[in-house]
DNA sequence: GTCTATAGTCGGATAGAC
DNA sequence: GTCTATCCGACTATAGAC
């Protein structure tokens, strides 16, 4: 389980309890004891809590870099080619939601990461430049850029940027608001079914939202 | 600013700073400092830090009550008068989401409830259960409602409830986001126009969204 | 590089005077 | 009810041995 150098152990931990509580909520000899180094080696590796936490920050973009990087390579490839239909962009969006949908919720891993990343929404910190320069500004981009096609439009245009961050939010929610989800449906956790579900509505919406600005041809499967 | 006595003192410099900061990135001394009250009345009015945060919870759940009290009862009465139209409810959902979009993004005071709201989602304490059962219960109740009738299904149904939740979605992620929403528009904060902007995108899905469900009329105005 | 030991600060809670 | 004074544990950071 553990990593076998300090310095990994340290992040890896970090990573899950910075998660799970808060920046505050850790004391670095909980961090210590959990990483099973010693209470110095967190100054010795990242020079104070802070740089633990900004390291924590970076790791987070790796991962997702990981995660994400291929396929935004893929589709930032086809808008680079340029010449993609109405049609195309549309599926390619599509497949990018179902890939957060089917993997970022499935993952107990990404839930580590993203309550970090929310936390850091509400109220940044310098770790907040790390995030939204690794990845949140490049994946944003990507999606302005399909959106745009879609609706005909330029990316940099207002309507393009807040429906991208509107149909973002239909899947953050089930992220950022977990617990009173989770109580209504009954839900324990997020399971294969649950998501399928959750994939039918949005691509549903999806064809709905997109619906007057491509020709009325509805290809994404909703059910 | 202030009012007279300590404990609403207590409680209302508290939705600030556990809205600002976390429960833990709180003291009792700042607490106590900020309200102009002694350390010791946290004690004594509250029991603890703990109870001010309990007691701060129950207050949310009165502030939005009186927020939303009027609106969802009204709403409520229609759904209980039954034979609502499917135009009739779309519009009275419509009118219900303008009413979040309008007034919640524009209230910088209700930015305090929002991040205890969130944080709360990311990390339950026993303060979710008094803000579940006092006011997100209840108002998405109104929107299962709501939505039931729009798309002729149960209540219950799961497809009702997560396109409730993806809804909801479009326009928490305003709230929920806000940093780098703010950062990728040059927005420093929301103001009408942004707001309106931000009504036109999600009304233009709502319809989108529903287009099948309904009769293929557009009464919302999206512009 | 890794550890122990501790300095120095700040946390929540509370006893007891008025 | 309000306040001062204080307890005592926990915190981050660090000095210095090995």
């Amino acid at each position: 389980m553990l990593a076998d150098d300090p310095r990994t152990r340290l992040i890896e931990t970090a990573l899950d309890l910075f998660g799970q509580y808060s920046f505050d909520g850790v004391s670095t000899r909980m961090l210590a004891e959990r990483a099973e180094v010693n209470l110095a080696a967190i100054k010795y590796y990242f020079g104070s809590k802070e740089g633990l936490y900004l390291a924590v920050a970076e790791q987070i973009v790796q991962h997702v870099g990981q995660f994400l990087g291929p396929r935004m390579a893929k589709v930032q490839e086809s808008l680079d080619g340029d010449e993609l239909t109405k049609e195309e962009s549309f599926n390619l969006l599509c497949e990018l939601l179902e890939f957060f949908i089917t993997r970022l919720l499935a993952l107990p891993e990404t839930g580590k990461w993203l309550k970090i990343i929310f936390r850091e929404q509400l109220c940044p910190t310098q770790a907040f430049d790390i995030l939204f320069d690794g990845f949140m500004r490049p994946l944003d981009q990507v999606l302005f850029g399909l959106v745009a096609r879609i609706v005909g439009r330029n990316e940099d245009d207002l309507e393009v940027r807040l429906r991208v961050f509107s149909i973002m939010g239909q899947i953050q929610v089930f992220n950022v608001s977990p617990s009173s989800i989770k109580r209504t449906l009954n839900w324990d956790q997020y399971n294969p079914d649950n998501l399928e579900a959750i994939r039918c509505v949005i691509m549903d919406n999806l064809n709905g939202i997109f619906s007057m600005s491509r020709n009325g041809v509805c290809s994404a499967q909703t059910r």
